[in-house]
DNA sequence: CGATTATGATTAA
DNA sequence: TAATCCTAATCGC
């Protein structure tokens, strides 16, 4: 389930749970047993999340560097923790947790400055204090591309994925094929802001949800009815079909009402 | 119990 | 454009 709301998440609930303490390390992958035996017993300093990506700094001077990619996640177990899955790729056991993380695109142990360097790569991300609105409205403004493709470029804006574009695009009214130049400068500015809203509620709730919860609770709300247009049938807001296309590599899901050509 | 699918991204062809 | 990597939940039989 990894977005960026979701990697913030983990930088702050890892932080909560481990930080100042030594951790204890383990694996059942034979591919991570040096890194583990490395982190085995060190102390976590900090975490950190830009877009996608998440960091942790240990007292070593090594930086953990995770990318979840499409399958990889983090999840926490009180302690004690139940038996591993046998594709554990790293448990860190803190005081009353143990966090076990499967599937990651990227676990490596690096020199602090891959920290800089990811960073450096990506487009401003909004779930960052000083992200510069500007660099994504003109990276969007200056490309052909369909700014459905443009949003899940992580060097255009950071920590979109399939589900944030399909909403962000649907409460902004704006067709995923449209090209960037067509898009307006309010309408950009538009975009960015719905993401940082949006974006900083799925990090509070720890989920994507986009539709008005109307005094609801959110745990009263199905996974499939979390969202406008996103793997639906019927846009959720007018009750149109919804529109199922590739673009930008993955499927993107649209409303012809509310987001005309 | 096998097939399918997924909120990601890179590399090869 | 296609193939590839990585895991687990879900669905149909």
């Amino acid at each position: 389930m990894p977005e960026g709301h979701t990697i913030h998440r983990l930088a702050r609930d890892l932080a909560a749970d481990l930080l100042d303490r030594p951790v204890v390390a383990s694996v059942r992958q034979a591919r991570f047993a040096d890194g583990a035996r490395r982190l085995d017993g060190r102390v976590l300093t900090g975490t950190d999340a830009h877009g996608k990506h998440l960091f942790l700094q240990f007292d070593s001077g090594d930086v953990l560097y995770v990318h979840l990619g499409l399958i990889g996640a983090f999840r926490r177990h009180l302690l004690p923790a139940p038996e591993p899955s046998p594709n554990l790729r790293l448990r860190l056991e803190g005081d009353a947790t143990a966090w076990d993380l499967t599937g990651p695109m990227v676990c490596e142990l690096r020199d602090p400055d891959v920290v800089d360097h990811v960073a450096a790569s990506l487009g401003p991300d909004p779930l960052r204090r000083g992200a510069d609105p500007q660099r994504f409205v003109d990276a969007v403004r200056r490309s052909r591309k369909p700014i459905g493709a443009l949003l899940l470029d992580q060097s255009v804006i950071a920590g979109i994925g399939n589900v944030y574009r399909a909403e962000l695009l649907h409460l902004a009214g704006i067709d995923p094929n449209r090209p960037g130049t067509s898009v307006t400068e309010d309408e950009a500015r538009t975009l960015w802001r719905l993401a940082g809203e949006q974006l900083r509620l799925g990090l509070k709730r720890n989920r994507i949800v986009t539709v008005p919860l109307d005094g609801r609770r959110l745990t009263s709300i199905r996974r499939e009815d979390s969202w406008h247009v996103y793997k639906q049938e019927r846009c959720r807001s007018c009750g149109d079909q919804v529109a199922l296309r590739p673009v930008g590599n993955r499927t993107s899901y649209a409303c012809a009402t509310c987001q005309p050509a």
